[in-house]
Order: structure tokens, then C-alpha cells, then sequence
DNA sequence: GGTTGCAATGCAACTAGTTGCATAGTACGG
DNA sequence: CCGTACTATGCAACTAGTTGCATTGCAACC
């Protein structure tokens, strides 16, 4: 049930609607936990009865009417309990590392292919942290309190791509050396 | 349904039992795949039946019988058919990396404590990565052709322990700087 | 002689997440 | 005026994975 907690984080950063979450996890903390817009809701709705948010209705012109969820009390002691007992160290799930090893079974063109699309998403996922990184926090030695942990989320973003990265180049070393990598 | 492939690839490299594939699946593969026995049997029971394995019983003194799978014709086919195809690229999904955006809201202390469990489990890892690599693969530049896949699984488990370390360190020196880390 | 552990298989109930569909009004481009 | 896109909410059916339990027999340890 880690949506929950993500719900419960990124309502404690501000209130907001169903709608607005979905976005969120498009973008933002989406980044390290995704979610559809249909399970937000169905969370959202058992985390409404179990009290943890409240929810008050807006009627808008012209608009459908929205519902703005927040913390409850409740709702805050909970996220401050999840963050004081230990996360299980969550082992990695990688299809893409079961297929490199399905090479000698299959089509090691494709699979090349698979590297270099996805050498390209880590690139562009680099460059997206590293301008986040650039454009939010440009002093990360005179960080506000409240911003170290965004900071810290961005710095492992941008490693793991890093690693994912050199891993891709890697490959393409071993599997494509002589062809232009680019 | 990645477990099948992952399934598919594990007995490609050989003939197991379902018992057999769950420790694999606690091991090697499993590095990057993990799956419970109870999981296993439900996935092979339907590759039987949609005629991707096949078993044969094999009955064992003082033990209990045990059904050996291996790949049929189709499972070969499915499993080529698998690697020719692009698979998604998966987005990271790390709890951790929410409940570091947590900090605002709740118990630093017992977040850093956390980084500490964390970082320690990186260091086992990469240090069984490491050591897996020089025993099995003492001459990364003479290997043999159905070795790469393997060698290359490794080399990017190393490279995304070493990142998740290095994350772990980064976090430690901002947050409890003063502290020995070891 | 009892407990623990290994080999070997599996069912049942549950939780989490995905996919597909539905609704309804507004705004905007062609 | 027609189609597309955005705001906003949600249900239903399905798939994948988790948790808990059950069975059988042997071997080894204390």
C-alpha cells in the first residue's frame, strides 16, 4: 500500500483534487512512483473512509465540480509514523536484464535495437533531472530546509540514470562495437 | 506476464522443477526477477496448459515425485518471439525515494537509519556481484558467446549498486555529516 | 524422541495495479 | 457546426503478485 504514502506526501506538500494528483504522478513524484488516474481515485476514496484525508467539494463554473482533498490530523500522523519505521529494501524487477540474458535464445538485433531506444529514455530522463536540478536549486550548498529532500530525490534520480546509462553503453560496446553509437 | 518469460529464459538455460525455479529465483535470475513458489507453480501450471513447457513426473526414492518442465517447440518460438519484440521501458519505482520527500513531515532520525540499512544491503549486493563476476567470469574479454548475456546482467547489477551507494552516501553527508560512516 | 530443516507440490483468499469504458460540460481550431 | 482536447470523476473486469496454510517423508541435530 505505497500509494498511500505518496498520496499522503504529496498532500502534505498542498491539497489538491483527484485530477491534480494524476498529474502529479505523470510528472514530479511520478517520476519514482507511478499511478493511473483510476486507481488514485479508488485510493483515495478507502483513505477518505479511513480518515487519513478529508475532502471538501467545489463547485466551479463551467467546470465539473472538484473535490479538494487534504490531511487530516489523522492523516499527518500517519505519513510521520511511515517515515519512523524502516521501508523494506526493495529488491530490483528488471525484464530488461531477463532478456539480455534470453540472448542466446533470440534475436540479438532487436535486443540491440531495445538498448538504444532505452539508452535514449535515459538520456532524456538525465536531462530532465539535471535541468530540474539547475533550474529549482542552484545553490545545493545553501539548500532550504524544507527543499533537501526534493534535492536528494532529484541527486538519486540523476544517478540512476547515470548507472542505467553506462550500463546501455556498455552494451552496445560488447553487443554493436563497431557501429556509430549515437 | 513477465514471470513467464522470465520463466521461459530459466528453463531455456535448463530443465527444472518448480521447486528448482524458486531457488533460482532466489538467486541468480532472481537478482532481477524475484517470484515466490506459490507464484511459480500458478505461472507454470498455465504455460503447461497453453503448451509453452512440458513436464515429465519423475518419480525419487525416499522423496516426493517431482515434475521436471522443459521448453517445448512453442515455448522456444514464444521466447524468440519475446526478445524480437521492444519491451517497455519500466519506470523506477522507489518508495524510498518517496519517503526521502517525506522528510518535512516526519522522523528524520529514523530516515537516516533507514539510508544506513539501505546502504549496507547495496554493499552486500555489489560485493556478491563483484565476487560472482571474477569467479565466473575471471576474463571478461575472452568470453564465450552465450556468457555475454550473463556477464552483461552483472556488470549492470554492479553499476546500479554502485549508484544506489553512492545515493546512500550522498544522502548521509547531507543529512548526519557528522557522523562516522561505516 | 522431539524439533528443525529440506525436498516437493499446491490451494485459497486477498491486495495492488491495469485496461477499458462511461459521463458531461467547455473551449478552441478548422 | 464538427471533431478534438481538457477538466473532472468514477465503475467493472481482469491480471499479477502476496500471504497464509496444508501435506508428506526423510535426515540430522541435540
Amino acid at each position: 500500500m505505497a500509494l498511500q504514502h505518496a498520496i499522503l506526501v504529496s498532500l502534505a506538500e498542498r491539497s489538491a483534487t483527484g485530477y491534480d494528483l494524476a498529474r502529479r504522478f505523470d510528472a514530479s513524484i511520478g517520476h519514482f512512483w507511478k499511478a493511473s488516474h483510476q486507481q488514485i481515485y479508488k485510493v483515495l476514496g478507502r483513505m477518505e473512509s479511513d480518515g487519513t484525508v478529508a475532502c471538501e467539494v467545489v463547485a466551479q463554473e463551467g467546470r465539473p465540480h472538484k473535490k479538494v482533498y487534504g490531511l487530516t490530523e489523522s492523516g499527518r500522523e500517519e505519513l510521520a509514523a511511515w517515515t519512523s519505521k524502516a521501508t523494506p529494501v526493495e529488491h530490483l524487477r528488471s525484464e530488461f536484464a531477463v532478456k539480455l540474458r534470453a540472448l542466446p535464445f533470440g534475436d540479438g538485433d532487436a535486443i540491440v535495437d531495445d538498448v538504444r531506444v532505452r539508452r535514449r529514455a535515459h538520456q532524456a530522463q538525465l536531462a530532465y533531472y539535471t535541468e530540474s536540478a539547475a533550474t529549482y536549486f542552484p545553490r545545493p550548498d545553501e539548500l532550504a530546509p524544507e527543499d533537501v529532500g526534493r534535492w536528494l530525490v532529484l541527486r538519486g534520480g540523476i544517478l540512476i540514470e547515470q548507472a542505467g546509462l553506462a550500463w546501455c553503453d556498455e552494451i552496445l560496446q560488447r553487443l554493436a562495437p563497431d557501429e556509430d553509437e549515437r
